[in-house]
DNA sequence: TTGAAAGCGATACCAG
DNA sequence: CTGGTATCGCTTTCAA
């Protein structure tokens, strides 16, 4: 019954009537008559025709699709972000293509071959060179998420300085913690590059000695229970608290040090950033700042859509979401704070 | 320089040749004379020519592209899931399309509407259902990943139910703990069903009352650190060991146990499935199940490739990737188990 | 070796 | 309203 090989003149044919009358049914444009569009009607439901993505894109000139392309991290941020793309896409009828570069060294390449595939695309900062991204935007709408481009390339992105200075605020100030070490590589990502700048900040404003540099470590879970070995184990002198760039490795931190005996907050308090669901639930329940992941994809795509109308109109402008503080009891405050956060 | 406006016939005109010239000089068929081909490619080095796409697709009757489609749950798993598949591709020049149904009643349409998109598709077990794959295997050459489909379309899994059974006997004989309980929802996904069953099945195989059902809870973290409330908060009799359906489950079962104040494995006794990276990090370091994900996703892209080229001919055939039983310390073995694991 | 021309599958303009 | 036909960008016979 579903022949897949039935193309639009077959249906014609069989209907007695002319591809222009098919392809008007099949869209619903244009004006038909009922006799007409029940018999193009009929023919397709009887061999099940369904006209070919390729043929209709050509004709269009658009692909039908967008592209996502990030470095292949695994964890809860990048499935929301791939989550919230794909769901803005989705009542456009457009699907997402995605490219992890891996930190592979053709990255650049692949991003713009990508570019001929689909109709706009999001690169998440720091993923491919300012020049690949600047010649991206001469074939597609693109837009930076989690960074910023380079030119007038538009950017979407989670405010982290003021956030991050805030929470390191908090635990200088409120706790009256000192000797905070930062967990997290600054060069590895726009993102956790504001973090540790507004860490520093913190301290700056606040008059306190510069903070030691950065325990620099990747972004995934197994990092963070890494980076409390290198912290916790040795000799060295116990830092007070430690901000980790993401919740992932504070979470795998808080792995770490319980498992090691130590008790949170008490003998260290840890602090996230994201506030993905698990952080919520531990005991104890993680301090963070809390990021808008889903609202900054859907975002990106929504502007992405909107350009690819209009040719050579590549968005602009850079679009900063707010993030709230979250306190819960991580840090040293009481188990049930009386608001779930501090807008920023 | 790089006008992406830029067709065959430009490219043509602009050296002075025929468009079967340049096609032949930018695909490398044929024979063509060296002052042609120089003349053609100054031509296109000059205006920065890249063959479109769907010109292309269409010509050749592929897409060039590959679709997985899963629920869209986060976590390693899945990231590694469409890792090993993009890298699969990238050789073939394959890029990959994305479909997370998450759970939207539509799932079937969307899968159906992908499969007209790419030139073959891999499905994770359970997310859409028989009869959509079915038809969609009509269209392109489909392989289940995770589970089994229906008629004989080709799957490849992991081995599940001989090494969770592994696995429970061994806490069962060589710990000789009891009143095991298990967390993960059989209905879930092909995957816990079948460790589920192997869970049962070491049970009636060592002549033990068969446990208690399962608790039934999703497979991210943040569902372990659930768990672990409903399990030990109360004042029901307390588990003697937890088999986990996954290690995310685990971990958070392990966050949740830690924080609760409870000594892994001196008074809980805890399992996962995956050995995802943090397993082996965290103290104590996490007893589980090695499964060979990436190359899941690989095998499933190698067979789907593979049949792209004869039409018709989906792949058939199941292929079970073995395990691998680790054991660690969150069951009670010692430390520094003499060797890395078991092979089931 | 090279070029003219016929598709690939669908859309849309322009007459009728 | 309906049908013929040019077009989208590229590949690939088929002759020359």
């Amino acid at each position: 019954m579903s022949n897949s090989r039935m193309t639009v003149r077959e249906i014609a044919r069989l209907a007695g009537v002319s591809v222009a009358t098919v392809s008007r049914v099949s869209n619903g444009t244009g004006q038909v008559s009922e006799e007409m569009r029940r018999r193009v009607l009929e023919a397709i439901e009887k061999h099940g025709y369904r006209p070919d993505h390729l043929g209709r894109a050509l004709a269009a000139g658009r692909h039908g699709a967008l592209g996502l392309v990030f470095p292949g991290l695994s964890g809860p941020y990048f499935t929301e972000l791939i989550q919230g793309f794909e769901s803005e896409g989705v009542p456009s009828r457009a699907s997402v293509h995605i490219l992890c570069t891996h930190l592979r060294s053709d990255s650049d390449d692949q991003a713009l071959e990508m570019g001929r595939r689909v109709d706009g695309m999001a690169v998440i900062g720091g993923t491919i060179s300012d020049h690949a991204l600047l010649r991206l935007a001469e074939i597609v709408p693109v837009v930076v998420v989690a960074g910023e481009g380079p030119g007038d390339i538009a950017s979407v992105r989670a405010e982290n300085v003021a956030s991050t200075a805030a929470l390191t605020r908090h635990l200088l100030v409120d706790h009256d913690l000192r000797d905070l070490v930062f967990v997290g590589n600054p060069e590895g990502s726009p993102d956790v590059s504001e973090r540790w700048a507004g860490f520093r900040q913190a301290h700056h404003d606040l008059g306190i000695a510069p903070p030691n540099e950065p325990v620099a470590t990747g972004l995934q879970q197994a990092d963070g229970v890494l980076a409390a070995e290198r912290l916790l184990a040795g000799h060295l002198p116990q830092p007070g608290a430690v901000v980790c760039a993401n919740d992932e490795t504070a979470l795998g931190m808080l792995v770490g040090a319980l498992g090691r005996g130590l008790r949170v907050p008490q003998d260290l308090v840890i602090t996230g950033f994201d506030d993905v669901p698990t952080a919520a639930l531990v005991t104890p329940a993680l301090t963070t700042v809390r990021q808008p992941v889903r609202e900054l994809a859907a975002e990106a795509a929504r502007l992405i859509l909107g350009a690819v109308g209009q040719p050579g109109s590549t968005p602009t402008g850079s679009l900063v979401l707010p993030t709230e503080l979250v306190l819960r009891s991580s840090c040293g405050c009481p188990a049930s704070p009386p608001t779930g956060g501090t807008r920023t």
